[in-house]
RNA sequence: GGACAGUUAGCUCAGUGGUAGAGCAUCGCCUUCACACGGCGGGGGUCACAGGUUCAAGCCCUGUACUGUCCA
């Protein structure tokens, strides 16, 4: 064994070894335990926030496997429609071929399949090289063929009960991609846009007077998208605005300006009358609220805009053909000019230094939203142009965009297939329930019952929030990679639902063509949302719809560990499916990590060019590698200084090689409940420092045990089986009770008489047994976090720094019992803590539990199938804790001493003792030949009360004192500083102390025990206060 | 506008009623025979702010400020 760990030696071993001999797949027998992986896109590669989730998954899985549950982990990958298909066309722009378009849909979809090889095999290895110990052999991708069946029985079986439907909806459209998509997949942001103001002129020459008193022939309408005004049906007002109720009630209407088109005026209730001047343009086809009040109205709809989000023909030519941007633009332009309407123009000397006193109150108004959402900037002034713009304001508006493509979407109206997910009834008329009973309700209630918890549990409040207030979902998408849709359409234009054309056509007797005739049907050219065929992956992984084993068996999973972005998209519609199709949840417990950010607290993302490989911070990389990684294949070049600047600033000196199992225990220690993640390299570092620690101790272990040679680092042949070269038989675990001086193995029967376990052996067995306890508690609790850190608490600064210490005066005394019983606890507790280790680090403690375990008497082959270790309350010892507490303490004070004197570590120091009680003298006693060996003393005196001490520096164990004679060599004033601090924190604590003891308040109302600590803590306090105040008097006398 | 989360040592974070903890960073000493990716010792915090409950508050309650996220 070498001096340093070398994470890359054993790592690729031990993945080939374990998948190649089957413990990735489930052993058959015990309670089932099952994870579904959340499909990753093939869209590129694994990024953090996987490795993240992975490490945690394969954390649950290998400590339930370990643990006796029959433990699957399914694997797979999400096809990812929007997403996959978009890395693709970018991929053919970038390598200059053809595009999407020039290639047709099947050669487009075959470079697709070629990418989806290519991404699916590279996560593979990433999961592989991550040592998760997922089962391959279940291994799927969501266009799996039998996947897809269940994809297309899913659809077909809603669509027969009536919850899925087509129709012609207002949907959000994005005109880059040219396919409608789910609210879901919308951003709002907010962006600084205009209010424009324009002035519609009233029809038949009617007049109103407004606020003012003014009396005009137009109503003045504002909006932020002046180009849908070509296709208004309406002006919209309150029914209780006075100001409009004669044009109302006189059935006035408007002449839309540019079309000349006649339009009403509408009263409805969605028209908020404080805002602007309580009048609104109604464009039903282009926007969600105009459209729901165009249904109230019986309004028209006109639609003004091609897929492609420019103008159509359906409107005045002048504007045919342009781009929406364009034509809004040249729409504003032209009604400043328009100076057709002779009642239109009466305020046109308006002066803007005069504005306040001549604007009716809502055009102040206006002037506000323009103020708050410049947010302290100085307000634009108004613009007041002429014609029918009455005026321009700035205005910070919500544009909606697409996720994937940035596009700023367009309401719009089109065919699409829904899954109803609002009605009580269903919607074709039919008996039955509708989607808000069938689907959205159980899914309500399968977190209300607590059948299934989310942790932590305050993401159920997004959950209902969400469930609340939902929409049908539109599933059809127009875009190639994908689950075509099972619908097909006649001539006529009669749309059929099957499984396939096939059964279309047995179905209905007209299409079955019993007279020879076939009529023509064609498929319909669209796609499903993704969603809409992961939302079964729980259950069509195992074989659904079909009753399989497997389906019975690990239906529904145990943990669903995913992040809180994807609650809505994915979290709660497969709740929907599994308890419509299987009548029971999906998972039980939803375990919500937070995500992995930037050391800044940023989001990674591509664009941004802060993203991380995990494999990167496995093997390690260089700053200039990482750059030139992260400024590649941009979609804006011109960031790649920035990125450049900010990887040097993160990375200086690159990314240290810390190894997989450091990575995981990383991010294990990261996984605080309900929190983001910030990737901190230099916390990596600090656990592959920790692998190399639980590597050397391990080393000092196997030279105790004689199983390695001190001298070389080679491990010495046979008697010690596997790990020592091959061969050798596996002897019986007596073997570990040899002497390293004699290799011949002399079997010794077990049991009393044949070790004695020491204080220290007992101290670090209960100790093992209260970590035992802890991590089956943060496993039950999903606290990796705590895990780690008890874990690495127990092996550093116990198992290391005090048991290993202590063993070594066992080793080199002659107490030959003792030592039996040193090496046997030191390899135990060894054996023990690596398989509690190994969920969160499973090679390191693979590689050296080969070595440890035959040691033990383990006979095994895998410590991934060992068991877990389970604590046994009947080990604890309290009192040995005790002892070692004391220990600690003694060798504290003159560990302090030697640190504080600057004496060397090396030179033995004769020590005394004042003050000793009883306890403390039978203690002196016991453990004089650890504490000499690990403080390096000369002596140990425990001094009479009658007897003088000499010049000393001292420390304090309770009120006994610990004396270091310096024999003229203290230093009088550091010494008296030294004691002058240690004095005053604790008269600073006493003061406190004894005034609390003194309050009735306290002592009338704290619980009697809590009096007596606090009672006996004075009096300690007092005692170490009173020594403290003795040495310093004799150190001044000096 | 609503909801949720956060605010603790220079940094990243634990800590759900009994005198503030870890890792990293920092300072000093030490190439002691498992480990310098190490050992030993030290320094460093009025727990965002203001009230309240309680014998006792980082922790419970109310409010405020700031940060972040989601929703409208």
């Amino acid at each position: 064994m070498d001096k340093t760990f070398d994470p890359s030696r054993v790592e690729a071993q031990w993945c080939q070894t374990w998948e190649a001999d089957g413990c990735y797949q489930p052993s058959g027998s015990g309670k089932p335990y099952s994870i579904m992986i959340p499909p990753p896109n093939v869209t590129g590669t694994l990024h953090m926030g996987h490795a993240f989730q992975h490490t945690v998954m394969d954390a649950l899985t290998r400590y339930h496997r370990m643990a006796g549950f029959d433990t699957l982990w399914q694997p797979g990958t999400d096809h990812a429609g929007i997403a996959t298909q978009m890395v693709v066309e970018r991929n053919l722009k970038l390598a200059g071929e053809p595009s999407r378009a020039e290639l047709g849909r099947e050669k487009f979809l075959d470079k697709v399949w070629e990418w989806k090889k290519y991404s699916a095999g590279t996560i593979s290895q990433q999961i592989r090289r991550m040592g998760s110990s997922v089962d391959w052999s279940r291994e799927a991708f969501t266009m799996d063929p039998a996947y897809s069946k269940a994809v297309v029985e899913h659809f077909v079986r809603l669509h027969e009960d009536g919850l899925i439907y087509r129709g012609k909806r207002l949907v959000n459209w994005d005109p880059v991609l040219q396919t409608a998509i789910s609210d879901l997949e919308v951003v709002q942001e907010e962006e600084n846009g205009k209010l424009w103001h324009f002035r519609y002129p009233l029809a038949n020459g009617a007049t109103y007077v407004n606020a003012e008193g003014e009396t005009l022939g137009y109503i003045v309408v504002a909006t932020t998208r002046p180009e849908t005004m070509l296709g208004d049906t309406a002006v919209a007002v309150h029914p209780e605005d006075p100001r409009y109720s004669a044009l109302v009630a006189s059935k006035a209407t408007v002449m839309l300006p540019l079309c000349n088109r006649e339009i009403a005026i509408v009263a409805d209730d969605y028209v908020d009358p404080a805002f602007g001047t309580g009048c609104v343009k109604i464009t039903p086809a282009h926007d969600f609220n105009d459209y729901a009040l165009g249904q109230r109205h019986k309004l028209a709809l006109i639609n003004v805009l091609t897929k492609a989000a420019a103008i159509n023909d359906d409107v005045p030519e002048p504007y045919r053909g342009l781009d929406r941007m364009v034509a809004r633009k040249k729409i504003v332009a032209d009604l400043e000019a328009d100076t057709t309407y002779p009642n239109c123009h009466s305020g046109e000397s308006r002066n803007p230094e005069s504005e306040s006193a001549q604007l009716d109150p809502g055009f102040r108004r206006d002037d506000e939203v323009g103020e708050g959402a410049a947010a302290g900037a100085k307000p634009a002034k108004p613009v007041y142009p002429r014609g029918l713009v009455d005026k321009i304001v700035d205005h910070k508006l919500k544009v909606p965009r697409g996720d994937r493509s940035g596009a700023v979407l367009e309401p719009y109206l089109t065919d699409q297939w829904f899954v109803d997910l609002t009605r009580e009834s269903r919607h074709d008329g039919q008996p039955g329930k509708g989607g808000r009973l069938a689907i959205t309700q159980p899914a309500i209630d399968a977190v209300e019952s607590g059948r299934i918890r989310f942790v932590p549990d305050n993401w159920k409040t997004t959950y209902f929030h969400w469930l609340n207030n939902i929409q049908d979902w539109c599933i059809s998408r127009q875009l190639w990679w994908g689950h075509r849709i099972p619908a097909w359409y006649d001539d006529a234009g009669n749309v059929y639902v099957g499984r396939s054309e096939e059964e279309v056509r047995a179905k209905y007797p007209e299409l079955g063509g019993s007279d020879g005739s076939r009529p023509a049907l064609r498929q319909d050219e669209d796609v499903f949302d993704t969603w809409f065929s992961s939302d079964i992956w729980p259950m069509a992984t195992l074989g659904w719809p079909d009753n399989t084993e497997a389906l019975k068996k690990w239906y529904p999973s145990s943990v669903l560990v995913t992040g809180f972005d994807i609650i809505f998209f994915w979290v709660a519609r497969m709740v929907m499916m599994g308890q419509y199709f299987q009548q029971d949840v999906p998972f039980k417990d939803v375990f919500i990590t937070g995500l992995v950010r930037d050391p800044e607290g940023n989001k990674m993302s591509k664009s941004k060019g802060n993203v991380l490989d995990p494999l990167d911070v496995v093997d390690g990389i260089t700053l200039d590698a990482l750059i030139a990684k992260r400024t590649t294949g941009l979609m804006n070049p011109a960031t790649a200084p920035k990125i450049e600047a900010k990887t040097a600033k993160d990375y200086p000196k690159g990314i240290e090689a810390v190894g997989v199992d450091a990575l995981r225990f990383t991010f294990a220690a990261l996984a605080t409940n309900g929190r983001d993640v910030r990737f901190d390299a230099a916390r990596a570092e600090g656990y592959r420092n920790f692998c190399n620690k639980i590597w050397n101790a391990s080393r000092f272990v196997l030279i105790n045990v004689g199983a390695l040679d001190a001298e070389t680092g080679a491990e010495l042949p046979s008697p010690f089986g596997r790990g020592a070269g091959g061969e050798g038989t596996q002897l019986d675990e007596n073997s570990l009770l040899v002497s390293a001086e004699s290799l011949t193995p002399t079997p010794l029967p077990e049991g009393e008489g044949h070790y004695t376990l020491s204080t220290a052996d007992r101290w670090i067995i209960s100790r093992l047994q209260k970590l035992e306890a802890e991590a089956a508690a943060h496993f039950e609790a999903y606290r990796f976090d705590l895990l780690a850190a008890s874990l690495y608490q127990f092996i550093w600064n116990e198992y290391c720094d005090w048991y290993l210490e202590l063993t070594k005066p066992v080793m080199q005394g002659s107490d030959e019992l003792a030592k039996r019983g040193a090496r046997r606890t030191l390899v135990r507790v060894l054996e023990v803590w690596l398989r509690l280790l190994h969920p969160i680090m499973p090679f390191i403690t693979e590689e050296i539990w080969q070595k440890v375990a035959p040691l033990a008497g383990k006979t095994g082959s895998t410590i991934m199938l060992e068991p877990y270790p389970v604590a046994n309350s009947a080990r604890i010892d309290e009192a040995a804790e005790a002892d070692v507490e004391w220990l600690k303490g003694f060798m504290l004070g003159v560990r302090q001493i030697r640190g504080e004197m600057d004496i060397p570590p090396g030179k033995p120091l004769p020590v005394l003792i004042q003050n000793a009680s009883a306890a403390d003298a039978e203690r002196i006693a016991r453990f004089a030949a650890s504490v000499s060996f690990l403080a390096r003393l000369e002596s140990i005196r425990v001094l009479n009360a009658a007897d003088e001490a000499p010049q000393s520096a001292t420390a304090l164990l309770g009120s006994m004192k610990i004396l270091v004679p310096m024999a003229g060599l203290i230093d009088k004033a550091a010494e008296l500083a030294r004691l002058a601090k240690l004095k005053a924190k604790l008269e600073n604590d006493l003061k406190m102390n004894e005034a609390r003891l003194a309050s009735d308040k306290f002592v009338n109302g704290a619980p009697p025990a809590v009096i007596d600590k606090e009672r006996a803590r004075v009096a300690q306090q007092k005692a170490e206060l009173a020594t403290l105040t003795e040495q310093e008097a004799s150190i001044s006398a000096l």
